[in-house]
DNA sequence: CGGAACTTTGATAACGTTCAACATTCGTGG
DNA sequence: CCACGAATGTTGAACGTTATCAAAGTTCCG
């Protein structure tokens, strides 16, 4: 037990996969064959669900807790690239490549994961197709999504990117006129390829200008969308 | 015939379908049954094969001839996202989601497509579900390489990604010493996400480092890869 | 409660865009 | 095949934006 970093149950916990969109227009029957063979799997705050050049084998499906996706590049600078939340997922980007992954996987917190090797889910991808259209469907979600971003990097000054993220942020929190920073302003800053200084600045900008009002370090009401979008 | 800016050859042309990876592992008579519902199109220079907000309907496979793919940006600005060479595929984006394109694709020159649309191709995939797999590794790839980019954004300056830039095209033409540019200096600008006076004035700059020689407009001998990629 | 990590603010400097003028290349029709 | 016009590419100077460094303030977590 010492030579594992984390913990693993084999018993229950299985019902993680009841938590995946791209699971849960399965039967009964389907569902069950697939809890057989996913495993539960624990992490401490801090501990790595997999690194950068790790052999990829299995699709981690996140079951409490939250992990935090991020990449190095090519000259070792980090860049946060999504934080996952319960029922979303990750391995699958080395799952049907040449099985290395490109980015790490780290818990921000005590974090429960299901696991489902990649034999395991070729077998039941191939055995039930449809499930496969609902992947090809999620993986074109975050495509966009990627490029979306990518856009973004590409023709928008910091300002907008930060107004576009807050303005991201109310569309999933359903439009509440209060968001609540799903990370630190240095991890935004990271996911939004600028630095901690400059995010304090431009938000200091915005609620001088009367677009939010910053409640708490965690905590901004938006008083203008509209106007700041444009800025 | 008036009403359609394409040309559609109801005939013979169905040979692109072999053009694409993710096809060519097909056995005689699948390959048969996909080359049955492929069609042929032709557009012309500066034709739009499809718009964002058109609604996506179909897969289109590049035969001869290239396609420029770009978005704009929520502010309006343009941003090119690919450029398509005979083999290579769009279309999959909508493909899976709610079917409306979110970018643009333009035939830069005369340039000849496969069309296989939604409901053949999702049958086809239920059919054989291997395929599914294969797209599914292409659409891997795809997402790596836009998290690569998106990341070189998030944390390159434009010297460095204009050296990646030119380090990827080296690996593409198998490492040769010579690379010819895929694209107008103003093209590769929207690409790396700044402006065509950047792109030369680096450029300048990297031949008086001595790491590269502009040989022409379109052709640039790489001297010194590592110290470039160092910048 | 205390230390570490995060955040803010100010001053400064590096970086890249913009605008304008000129040069070159490309592509089309004669 | 050449000539011409349009599009693309280059160079310089000025400006705007954002990073960096430093120091002080705040929040978080054990």
């Amino acid at each position: 037990m010492t030579t594992h970093h984390h913990h693993h149950d084999a018993l229950g916990h299985h019902q993680c996969v009841r938590l995946v969109p791209i699971f849960n227009h399965l039967e009964d029957d389907q569902m069950n064959e697939i809890m057989q063979v996913a495993q539960s799997r624990q992490y401490k705050k801090g501990e790595m669900i997999y690194m950068a050049g790790d052999e990829s084998d299995a699709l981690y499906i996140v079951s409490s807790g939250k992990i935090r996706i991020y990449r190095l590049s090519e000259s070792g600078k980090e860049q946060l690239v999504r934080i996952l939340t319960p029922g979303e997922f990750t391995g699958e980007l080395a799952l049907f490549r040449e099985s290395i992954h490109t980015n790490y996987a780290e818990a921000m917190s005590n974090t429960q994961v299901c696991m489902i090797t990649r034999a395991d889910l070729q077998e039941f991808l191939l055995k039930y197709p449809s499930i496969s259209l609902k992947l090809l469907q999620e993986f074109s979600n975050r495509l966009d999504q990627s490029e979306t971003q990518t856009t973004r990097f590409a023709t928008e000054k910091v300002d907008t990117r930060i107004a576009y993220f807050l303005s991201d942020l109310m569309e999933d929190e359903g439009g509440s006129m209060i968001v609540d920073l799903p990370m630190t302003k240095k991890d935004m800053a990271s996911y939004l390829g600028t630095t901690p200084e400059t995010i304090s600045r431009k938000l200091a900008d915005f609620e001088d200008a009367g677009y939010i009002h910053q409640i708490s370090n965690r905590k901004i009401e938006i008083l203008d969308l509209d106007e700041m979008l444009m800025v």
